[in-house]
DNA sequence: CGTACTCTAAATAGTTAGAGTACGGTGCACTATT
Protein backbone atom coordinates (compact mmCIF):
# COMPACT_ATOMS: atom_id res chain seq x y z
CA UNK A 1 0.00 0.00 0.00
CA UNK A 2 1.60 3.32 -0.92
CA UNK A 3 1.24 5.58 2.05
CA UNK A 4 2.20 8.59 0.56
CA UNK A 5 -0.34 8.66 -2.38
CA UNK A 6 -3.31 7.80 0.05
CA UNK A 7 -1.39 11.00 2.08
CA UNK A 8 -1.40 13.53 -1.09
CA UNK A 9 -5.09 12.32 -2.30
CA UNK A 10 -6.89 12.10 0.36
CA UNK A 11 -5.27 15.12 2.73
CA UNK A 12 -3.33 16.93 0.17
CA UNK A 13 0.56 16.86 1.49
CA UNK A 14 3.29 15.58 -0.41
CA UNK A 15 5.20 14.14 2.29
CA UNK A 16 4.80 12.55 6.34
CA UNK A 17 6.61 14.49 9.34
CA UNK A 18 8.83 12.58 11.30
CA UNK A 19 7.05 9.57 13.29
CA UNK A 20 3.99 9.74 11.28
CA UNK A 21 4.56 7.04 8.44
CA UNK A 22 5.75 4.51 11.07
CA UNK A 23 3.04 5.09 13.70
CA UNK A 24 0.71 4.86 10.80
CA UNK A 25 2.02 1.46 9.77
CA UNK A 26 1.51 0.36 13.49
CA UNK A 27 -1.43 0.84 13.33
CA UNK A 28 -2.46 -0.54 10.33
CA UNK A 29 -0.46 -3.48 11.05
CA UNK A 30 -2.85 -3.76 13.98
CA UNK A 31 -0.88 -3.10 16.64
CA UNK A 32 -0.93 -0.50 19.66
CA UNK A 33 0.89 2.56 19.31
CA UNK A 34 2.02 4.96 21.83
CA UNK A 35 3.37 7.77 20.30
CA UNK A 36 4.92 10.78 21.86
CA UNK A 37 5.18 13.04 19.78
CA UNK A 38 5.98 17.14 20.45
CA UNK A 39 2.99 19.58 20.12
CA UNK A 40 2.67 20.71 16.48
CA UNK A 41 4.04 17.91 15.21
CA UNK A 42 0.77 16.55 13.24
CA UNK A 43 -0.17 14.22 16.01
CA UNK A 44 -3.84 14.09 14.35
CA UNK A 45 -2.71 12.99 10.86
CA UNK A 46 -1.72 9.32 12.96
CA UNK A 47 -5.30 8.51 13.37
CA UNK A 48 -6.91 10.41 10.15
CA UNK A 49 -5.12 8.40 7.25
CA UNK A 50 -5.89 5.15 9.27
CA UNK A 51 -9.66 5.97 8.92
CA UNK A 52 -9.66 6.09 5.64
CA UNK A 53 -7.85 2.96 5.15
CA UNK A 54 -9.78 0.74 8.08
CA UNK A 55 -13.28 -0.50 8.32
CA UNK A 56 -15.34 1.10 10.45
CA UNK A 57 -15.32 4.07 12.79
CA UNK A 58 -12.53 5.61 14.83
CA UNK A 59 -13.04 6.71 18.28
CA UNK A 60 -11.34 9.55 19.75
CA UNK A 61 -11.19 10.05 23.38
CA UNK A 62 -10.69 13.73 23.89
CA UNK A 63 -10.41 15.53 26.86
CA UNK A 64 -11.68 18.85 26.55
CA UNK A 65 -15.53 20.03 24.58
CA UNK A 66 -13.86 22.72 23.40
CA UNK A 67 -11.24 20.66 21.77
CA UNK A 68 -13.38 18.40 20.53
CA UNK A 69 -15.74 21.10 18.80
CA UNK A 70 -12.34 22.59 17.13
CA UNK A 71 -10.92 19.24 15.94
CA UNK A 72 -14.83 18.62 14.14
CA UNK A 73 -14.96 21.62 12.76
CA UNK A 74 -11.59 21.06 10.94
CA UNK A 75 -12.01 17.69 9.62
CA UNK A 76 -15.69 19.68 8.26
CA UNK A 77 -13.13 22.15 6.87
CA UNK A 78 -10.88 19.72 5.20
CA UNK A 79 -14.41 18.38 3.82
CA UNK A 80 -14.75 15.60 6.25
CA UNK A 81 -18.65 15.09 6.50
CA UNK A 82 -18.66 12.04 8.57
CA UNK A 83 -18.04 13.72 11.85
CA UNK A 84 -19.52 13.46 14.96
CA UNK A 85 -18.76 13.81 19.02
CA UNK A 86 -21.05 13.09 21.26
CA UNK A 87 -21.62 15.12 24.81
CA UNK A 88 -23.24 17.64 26.38
CA UNK A 89 -23.08 20.25 24.04
CA UNK A 90 -25.81 18.05 21.93
CA UNK A 91 -29.15 18.99 22.39
CA UNK A 92 -31.41 15.93 22.97
CA UNK A 93 -32.69 15.12 19.79
CA UNK A 94 -29.44 15.37 18.10
CA UNK A 95 -28.32 12.91 20.27
CA UNK A 96 -30.61 10.61 19.76
CA UNK A 97 -29.94 11.29 16.20
CA UNK A 98 -26.45 10.65 16.44
CA UNK A 99 -26.66 7.05 18.49
CA UNK A 100 -28.99 5.70 15.93
CA UNK A 101 -26.64 6.56 13.31
CA UNK A 102 -23.07 5.90 15.33
CA UNK A 103 -21.61 3.60 12.44
CA UNK A 104 -22.48 6.23 9.49
CA UNK A 105 -19.36 8.78 10.88
CA UNK A 106 -15.84 7.84 10.19
CA UNK A 107 -14.82 10.03 13.22
CA UNK A 108 -16.39 10.00 16.52
CA UNK A 109 -15.30 12.28 19.48
CA UNK A 110 -16.51 11.56 22.85
CA UNK A 111 -15.03 12.71 26.45
CA UNK A 112 -14.30 9.76 28.84
CA UNK A 113 -17.20 10.53 31.10
CA UNK A 114 -19.32 9.93 28.18
CA UNK A 115 -17.89 6.97 27.30
CA UNK A 116 -18.35 5.24 30.30
CA UNK A 117 -22.06 6.07 30.46
CA UNK A 118 -24.37 1.80 29.87
CA UNK A 119 -26.34 3.59 27.19
CA UNK A 120 -23.19 4.65 25.23
CA UNK A 121 -21.92 1.37 25.77
CA UNK A 122 -25.01 0.17 24.35
CA UNK A 123 -25.04 2.14 21.04
CA UNK A 124 -21.03 1.62 20.66
CA UNK A 125 -21.65 -2.07 20.75
CA UNK A 126 -23.40 -2.49 17.93
CA UNK A 127 -20.93 -0.72 15.51
CA UNK A 128 -17.50 -1.63 14.22
CA UNK A 129 -14.97 0.43 15.51
CA UNK A 130 -11.52 -0.15 13.71
CA UNK A 131 -8.98 2.19 16.51
CA UNK A 132 -9.61 3.79 19.93
CA UNK A 133 -7.39 6.77 20.16
CA UNK A 134 -7.30 8.34 23.66
CA UNK A 135 -5.95 12.00 22.35
CA UNK A 136 -3.28 13.50 25.11
CA UNK A 137 -3.50 10.73 26.86
CA UNK A 138 -1.18 12.06 29.80
CA UNK A 139 -4.37 12.69 31.01
CA UNK A 140 -5.06 9.43 32.13
CA UNK A 141 -2.09 9.95 34.70
CA UNK A 142 -2.70 13.77 35.26
CA UNK A 143 -6.16 13.98 35.72
CA UNK A 144 -7.42 10.04 36.37
CA UNK A 145 -6.32 10.07 39.84
CA UNK A 146 -7.43 13.16 41.22
CA UNK A 147 -9.58 15.30 39.36
CA UNK A 148 -11.39 12.91 36.43
CA UNK A 149 -11.31 9.44 37.38
CA UNK A 150 -13.39 8.31 34.18
CA UNK A 151 -10.20 8.60 32.54
CA UNK A 152 -8.87 5.32 34.44
CA UNK A 153 -11.91 3.58 32.88
CA UNK A 154 -11.16 4.12 29.07
CA UNK A 155 -10.51 0.77 28.99
CA UNK A 156 -13.74 -1.07 29.83
CA UNK A 157 -14.95 0.11 26.45
CA UNK A 158 -12.50 -2.05 24.56
CA UNK A 159 -14.29 -5.40 25.36
CA UNK A 160 -17.26 -3.73 24.38
CA UNK A 161 -15.89 -3.20 20.71
CA UNK A 162 -14.39 -6.61 20.88
CA UNK A 163 -10.63 -4.64 21.15
CA UNK A 164 -9.82 -2.90 18.50
CA UNK A 165 -6.52 -1.39 18.03
CA UNK A 166 -5.19 0.98 20.66
CA UNK A 167 -3.45 4.75 19.87
CA UNK A 168 -2.07 6.58 22.53
CA UNK A 169 -1.25 10.46 21.41
CA UNK A 170 0.68 12.94 23.82
CA UNK A 171 3.41 15.64 23.48
CA UNK A 172 4.88 14.45 26.82
CA UNK A 173 5.41 11.46 29.24
CA UNK A 174 7.60 10.53 31.58
CA UNK A 175 8.74 6.62 31.74
CA UNK A 176 5.87 6.78 34.78
CA UNK A 177 3.51 8.32 32.68
CA UNK A 178 3.78 5.95 29.81
CA UNK A 179 3.71 3.02 32.17
CA UNK A 180 0.28 4.38 33.49
CA UNK A 181 -1.22 4.76 30.24
CA UNK A 182 -0.04 1.30 29.15
CA UNK A 183 -1.86 0.07 32.24
CA UNK A 184 -5.06 2.13 32.30
CA UNK A 185 -5.34 1.34 28.45
CA UNK A 186 -4.26 -2.67 29.16
CA UNK A 187 -1.95 -1.81 26.20
CA UNK A 188 -0.38 -5.17 25.79
CA UNK A 189 3.49 -5.24 23.57
CA UNK A 190 3.01 -1.65 22.41
CA UNK A 191 5.27 0.27 19.62
CA UNK A 192 6.53 3.24 21.48
CA UNK A 193 7.16 6.36 19.21
CA UNK A 194 9.48 8.82 21.16
CA UNK A 195 10.38 12.16 19.33
CA UNK A 196 13.24 13.72 20.97
CA UNK A 197 11.20 16.09 23.21
CA UNK A 198 14.33 19.18 23.19
CA UNK A 199 12.62 22.29 22.20
CA UNK A 200 15.73 23.61 20.90
CA UNK A 201 14.49 27.06 19.95
CA UNK A 202 13.12 27.62 23.50
CA UNK A 203 15.83 29.56 26.17
CA UNK A 204 14.97 28.93 29.58
CA UNK A 205 15.16 31.61 31.74
CA UNK A 206 14.64 31.90 35.60
CA UNK A 207 14.69 35.15 37.59
CA UNK A 208 14.69 35.65 41.36
CA UNK A 209 13.18 37.96 43.71
CA UNK A 210 12.74 39.09 47.24
CA UNK A 211 8.96 39.48 47.11
CA UNK A 212 5.90 39.53 44.87
CA UNK A 213 6.16 43.28 44.43
CA UNK A 214 9.63 43.09 42.79
CA UNK A 215 8.13 40.60 40.19
CA UNK A 216 5.31 42.97 39.35
CA UNK A 217 8.21 45.64 38.51
CA UNK A 218 10.13 43.03 36.47
CA UNK A 219 6.83 41.78 34.83
CA UNK A 220 5.92 45.59 33.99
CA UNK A 221 9.21 46.62 32.63
CA UNK A 222 9.50 43.30 30.57
CA UNK A 223 6.24 43.41 28.75
CA UNK A 224 6.85 47.35 28.12
CA UNK A 225 10.00 46.20 26.34
CA UNK A 226 9.32 42.80 24.68
CA UNK A 227 6.10 42.50 22.79
CA UNK A 228 4.01 39.24 22.59
CA UNK A 229 2.55 37.24 21.77
CA UNK A 230 2.96 35.80 25.21
CA UNK A 231 1.45 33.65 27.86
CA UNK A 232 1.35 34.71 31.69
CA UNK A 233 0.71 31.75 33.68
CA UNK A 234 -0.50 32.78 37.50
CA UNK A 235 -0.83 30.86 40.36
CA UNK A 236 -4.58 31.18 40.99
CA UNK A 237 -7.63 33.33 38.91
CA UNK A 238 -7.63 36.31 41.28
CA UNK A 239 -3.78 36.34 39.79
CA UNK A 240 -4.76 36.31 36.60
CA UNK A 241 -6.81 38.75 36.95
CA UNK A 242 -4.60 41.35 38.31
CA UNK A 243 -1.66 40.75 36.13
CA UNK A 244 -4.34 41.60 33.11
CA UNK A 245 -5.63 44.67 34.98
CA UNK A 246 -1.68 45.90 34.86
CA UNK A 247 -0.65 44.93 31.67
CA UNK A 248 -3.89 46.54 30.49
CA UNK A 249 -2.79 50.12 32.85
CA UNK A 250 0.39 49.86 30.76
CA UNK A 251 -1.12 50.25 27.29
CA UNK A 252 -0.99 46.53 26.65
CA UNK A 253 -3.46 44.61 24.78
CA UNK A 254 -4.12 41.70 27.21
CA UNK A 255 -7.02 39.70 28.47
CA UNK A 256 -7.16 36.66 31.58
CA UNK A 257 -8.31 33.60 31.13
CA UNK A 258 -9.30 31.18 34.04
CA UNK A 259 -11.52 28.17 34.37
CA UNK A 260 -14.40 30.36 36.44
CA UNK A 261 -15.46 32.11 33.28
CA UNK A 262 -18.57 31.58 31.15
CA UNK A 263 -17.47 29.24 28.66
CA UNK A 264 -18.18 31.93 25.87
CA UNK A 265 -15.86 34.01 27.48
CA UNK A 266 -13.05 32.02 27.40
CA UNK A 267 -13.82 30.99 23.72
CA UNK A 268 -13.86 34.52 23.19
CA UNK A 269 -10.44 35.35 24.68
CA UNK A 270 -8.76 32.40 23.09
CA UNK A 271 -9.91 33.47 19.33
CA UNK A 272 -8.88 37.21 19.94
CA UNK A 273 -5.11 35.95 21.37
CA UNK A 274 -5.62 33.57 18.03
CA UNK A 275 -6.56 36.41 15.78
CA UNK A 276 -3.40 38.13 16.89
CA UNK A 277 -6.09 40.86 18.91
CA UNK A 278 -3.71 40.42 21.77
CA UNK A 279 -0.55 40.57 22.48
CA UNK A 280 -0.67 38.77 26.36
CA UNK A 281 -3.19 35.84 27.69
CA UNK A 282 -2.93 36.15 31.83
CA UNK A 283 -4.45 32.90 32.80
CA UNK A 284 -4.24 30.23 35.14
CA UNK A 285 -3.17 26.42 33.80
CA UNK A 286 -6.45 26.30 32.52
CA UNK A 287 -5.15 28.17 29.38
CA UNK A 288 -3.13 25.94 26.80
CA UNK A 289 -4.27 22.82 25.66
CA UNK A 290 -5.95 22.90 22.16
CA UNK A 291 -4.44 26.53 20.99
CA UNK A 292 -2.30 26.30 18.27
CA UNK A 293 -0.58 29.83 17.76
CA UNK A 294 2.50 29.26 15.76
CA UNK A 295 4.37 32.49 16.91
CA UNK A 296 4.12 32.54 20.45
CA UNK A 297 7.53 33.99 21.88
CA UNK A 298 6.91 34.00 25.23
CA UNK A 299 5.85 31.55 28.19
CA UNK A 300 6.51 33.31 31.68
CA UNK A 301 5.46 31.77 34.97
CA UNK A 302 4.68 34.52 37.73
CA UNK A 303 4.37 31.73 39.70
CA UNK A 304 5.75 28.46 40.03
CA UNK A 305 3.86 25.29 38.78
CA UNK A 306 3.01 22.18 40.59
CA UNK A 307 5.06 19.70 38.32
CA UNK A 308 7.71 19.95 35.62
CA UNK A 309 5.37 17.78 33.57
CA UNK A 310 2.82 21.06 33.79
CA UNK A 311 6.08 23.32 33.34
CA UNK A 312 6.87 21.56 30.02
CA UNK A 313 3.53 21.35 28.43
CA UNK A 314 3.39 25.39 29.06
CA UNK A 315 6.33 26.12 28.16
CA UNK A 316 6.14 23.44 24.93
CA UNK A 317 3.13 25.94 23.83
CA UNK A 318 5.58 29.01 23.05
CA UNK A 319 7.85 29.03 19.62
CA UNK A 320 5.71 26.28 17.65
CA UNK A 321 7.14 27.94 14.46
CA UNK A 322 10.68 27.36 15.31
CA UNK A 323 12.34 30.48 15.68
CA UNK A 324 13.83 31.90 19.34
CA UNK A 325 11.37 31.93 22.01
CA UNK A 326 12.00 32.73 25.62
CA UNK A 327 10.69 30.72 29.04
CA UNK A 328 11.17 32.54 32.05
CA UNK A 329 10.10 31.91 35.12
CA UNK A 330 9.95 33.93 38.38
CA UNK A 331 10.49 32.89 41.75
CA UNK A 332 10.06 34.99 44.92
CA UNK A 333 11.84 33.56 48.20
CA UNK A 334 9.74 31.23 49.73
CA UNK A 335 7.53 30.51 46.80
CA UNK A 336 7.71 27.04 46.85
CA UNK A 337 6.40 26.63 50.53
CA UNK A 338 3.41 27.16 48.94
CA UNK A 339 3.10 23.78 46.38
CA UNK A 340 2.79 21.02 48.95
CA UNK A 341 0.14 21.93 51.16
CA UNK A 342 -1.91 23.56 47.92
CA UNK A 343 -1.62 19.59 46.02
CA UNK A 344 -2.00 17.67 49.08
CA UNK A 345 -4.90 19.47 50.56
CA UNK A 346 -7.04 18.59 47.36
CA UNK A 347 -6.53 14.92 47.64
CA UNK A 348 -9.88 13.33 49.29
CA UNK A 349 -9.03 13.42 52.75
CA UNK A 350 -10.01 10.79 55.37
CA UNK A 351 -12.64 11.77 57.12
CA UNK A 352 -14.10 12.20 53.31
CA UNK A 353 -13.20 8.73 52.69
CA UNK A 354 -14.97 7.45 55.96
CA UNK A 355 -18.46 9.40 54.67
CA UNK A 356 -18.33 7.96 51.07
CA UNK A 357 -17.42 4.18 52.66
CA UNK A 358 -20.64 4.58 55.24
CA UNK A 359 -22.88 5.99 52.86
CA UNK A 360 -25.11 3.13 51.97
CA UNK A 361 -26.68 5.20 48.83
CA UNK A 362 -23.42 6.14 47.23
CA UNK A 363 -23.32 9.34 49.30
CA UNK A 364 -23.56 12.31 46.45
CA UNK A 365 -25.79 13.65 49.32
CA UNK A 366 -22.68 14.19 51.05
CA UNK A 367 -21.43 16.76 48.00
CA UNK A 368 -25.04 19.11 48.67
CA UNK A 369 -24.51 18.82 51.88
CA UNK A 370 -20.53 20.05 52.16
CA UNK A 371 -18.82 17.82 53.82
CA UNK A 372 -17.76 16.07 50.82
CA UNK A 373 -16.10 17.23 47.91
CA UNK A 374 -17.24 17.01 44.45
CA UNK A 375 -14.10 15.70 43.17
CA UNK A 376 -13.56 14.18 46.53
CA UNK A 377 -16.52 12.46 45.85
CA UNK A 378 -15.43 11.46 42.24
CA UNK A 379 -12.33 9.97 43.51
CA UNK A 380 -13.43 7.89 46.25
CA UNK A 381 -16.41 6.49 44.56
CA UNK A 382 -14.06 5.17 41.67
CA UNK A 383 -11.99 3.82 44.05
CA UNK A 384 -14.75 2.47 46.00
CA UNK A 385 -15.88 -0.15 43.72
CA UNK A 386 -12.40 -1.79 43.69
CA UNK A 387 -10.91 -1.60 47.05
CA UNK A 388 -11.81 -1.74 50.46
CA UNK A 389 -11.58 1.47 52.73
CA UNK A 390 -8.32 0.62 54.08
CA UNK A 391 -7.22 -0.08 51.09
CA UNK A 392 -8.48 3.46 49.61
CA UNK A 393 -6.83 5.27 52.29
CA UNK A 394 -3.16 3.49 51.30
CA UNK A 395 -4.23 4.08 47.73
CA UNK A 396 -4.26 8.20 48.45
CA UNK A 397 -1.34 8.36 50.18
CA UNK A 398 0.68 6.94 47.81
CA UNK A 399 -0.62 9.51 45.48
CA UNK A 400 0.95 12.25 48.13
CA UNK A 401 3.96 10.66 48.06
CA UNK A 402 3.74 11.03 44.31
CA UNK A 403 3.06 14.55 44.57
CA UNK A 404 5.65 15.45 47.29
CA UNK A 405 8.33 14.07 44.56
CA UNK A 406 7.07 15.92 42.33
CA UNK A 407 7.09 18.89 44.09
CA UNK A 408 10.42 18.09 44.95
CA UNK A 409 11.28 18.27 41.40
CA UNK A 410 9.95 21.57 40.91
CA UNK A 411 11.64 22.43 44.22
CA UNK A 412 14.78 21.37 42.38
CA UNK A 413 14.44 23.66 39.48
CA UNK A 414 14.00 26.67 41.03
CA UNK A 415 17.34 26.26 42.67
CA UNK A 416 19.17 24.54 40.60
CA UNK A 417 22.50 26.44 39.19
CA UNK A 418 23.16 23.64 35.90
CA UNK A 419 21.56 23.59 32.59
CA UNK A 420 18.00 23.92 33.20
CA UNK A 421 17.32 21.75 30.10
CA UNK A 422 19.79 19.47 30.81
CA UNK A 423 17.33 19.16 33.97
CA UNK A 424 14.34 18.81 32.30
CA UNK A 425 14.93 16.34 29.94
CA UNK A 426 16.60 14.17 32.69
CA UNK A 427 13.04 14.59 34.25
CA UNK A 428 11.69 12.81 31.12
CA UNK A 429 14.65 10.19 31.01
CA UNK A 430 16.07 11.87 27.69
CA UNK A 431 19.68 13.24 27.36
CA UNK A 432 20.92 16.80 25.76
CA UNK A 433 22.88 15.64 22.48
CA UNK A 434 23.81 18.84 21.87
CA UNK A 435 23.04 22.28 23.74
CA UNK A 436 21.94 25.01 21.23
CA UNK A 437 23.97 28.70 21.69
CA UNK A 438 20.97 30.33 23.33
CA UNK A 439 20.19 27.48 25.76
CA UNK A 440 19.08 28.88 29.65
CA UNK A 441 20.16 31.28 31.92
CA UNK A 442 22.74 28.93 33.90
CA UNK A 443 24.75 28.43 30.18
CA UNK A 444 24.43 31.61 29.07
CA UNK A 445 21.61 33.58 27.40
CA UNK A 446 21.44 36.64 24.83
CA UNK A 447 17.81 38.33 25.32
CA UNK A 448 18.46 40.58 22.20
CA UNK A 449 18.08 37.01 20.38
CA UNK A 450 13.98 37.67 20.94
CA UNK A 451 13.85 41.39 21.27
CA UNK A 452 13.66 42.20 17.62
CA UNK A 453 11.30 39.25 16.55
CA UNK A 454 8.40 39.89 18.53
CA UNK A 455 4.76 40.11 16.86
CA UNK A 456 4.24 43.89 17.53
CA UNK A 457 7.36 45.79 18.87
CA UNK A 458 6.43 46.94 22.58
CA UNK A 459 8.21 50.58 21.39
CA UNK A 460 5.37 51.40 19.41
CA UNK A 461 3.23 51.20 22.45
CA UNK A 462 3.30 54.90 23.52
CA UNK A 463 4.56 55.73 26.82
CA UNK A 464 2.44 58.82 27.89
CA UNK A 465 -0.90 59.05 28.66
CA UNK A 466 -1.57 61.88 26.20
CA UNK A 467 -0.29 60.01 23.52
CA UNK A 468 -2.18 56.64 24.32
CA UNK A 469 -5.29 58.57 24.66
CA UNK A 470 -4.44 60.24 20.96
CA UNK A 471 -3.75 56.35 19.69
CA UNK A 472 -7.28 55.29 21.37
CA UNK A 473 -8.70 58.66 19.91
CA UNK A 474 -7.29 58.06 16.37
CA UNK A 475 -8.60 54.78 16.07
C1' DC B 1 2.85 31.34 51.74
C1' DG B 2 -0.71 35.23 51.19
C1' DT B 3 -5.36 36.61 51.18
C1' DA B 4 -10.10 36.81 52.48
C1' DC B 5 -13.40 35.72 55.29
C1' DT B 6 -15.41 34.63 60.08
C1' DC B 7 -15.48 34.90 64.80
C1' DT B 8 -14.89 37.08 69.24
C1' DA B 9 -13.86 40.32 72.77
C1' DA B 10 -14.00 44.84 74.23
C1' DA B 11 -16.61 48.51 73.91
C1' DT B 12 -21.53 49.77 75.28
C1' DA B 13 -25.79 49.11 71.19
C1' DG B 14 -22.86 50.19 66.35
C1' DT B 15 -18.06 49.56 65.41
C1' DT B 16 -13.34 47.68 65.37
C1' DA B 17 -9.04 45.29 66.19
C1' DG B 18 -6.94 40.99 66.48
C1' DA B 19 -7.06 36.04 66.34
C1' DG B 20 -8.37 32.02 63.95
C1' DT B 21 -9.30 29.48 59.77
C1' DA B 22 -10.32 28.15 55.03
C1' DC B 23 -8.72 28.36 50.50
C1' DG B 24 -6.02 28.54 46.36
C1' DG B 25 -5.95 24.90 39.80
C1' DT B 26 -7.30 21.69 36.03
C1' DG B 27 -13.67 19.64 33.48
C1' DC B 28 -17.03 16.48 32.40
C1' DA B 29 -22.33 15.74 32.79
C1' DC B 30 -26.66 16.80 34.68
C1' DT B 31 -30.40 19.54 36.64
C1' DA B 32 -33.12 23.39 37.64
C1' DT B 33 -34.29 27.85 36.56
C1' DT B 34 -34.68 32.00 33.41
Amino acid sequence: MDLEKTLLNTYGFTSFRPGQKEVIEKILSGQDVIALLPTGMGKSMCYQLPAHLLEGSVLIVSPLLSLMQDQVAQLKKMGEKSVTAINSFLDPQERTNVLNNLGSYRFIFISPEMLVQPYIKKKLQGIHISLLVADEAHCISQWGFDFRPDYLRIAEILPVLKHPRVLALTATATAKVTSEIIKYLEIVDPFIYSHPMDRRNIAYDIQKFNSGNEKLKWLTRFVTTNGGAGIIYAGTRKKSQELSGLLNQAGIRSAYYHGGMEHQDRIFVQQQFQNGELDWVCSTNAFGMGVHIPDIRHVIHFQVPTSIEGYVQEVGRAGRDGSPALATLLYATGDEELLESLVLDDLPNRNEIREIYQSENGGAQLVEQGIVRETSFKVISYWKNLLTEKETIRQIERQKIEKILQTAKMKKLVKIDSCIREYLLECFDQHLENRPVNCCINEGLDYSDFLGRSKQSALAVPDTWESRLNAILLC
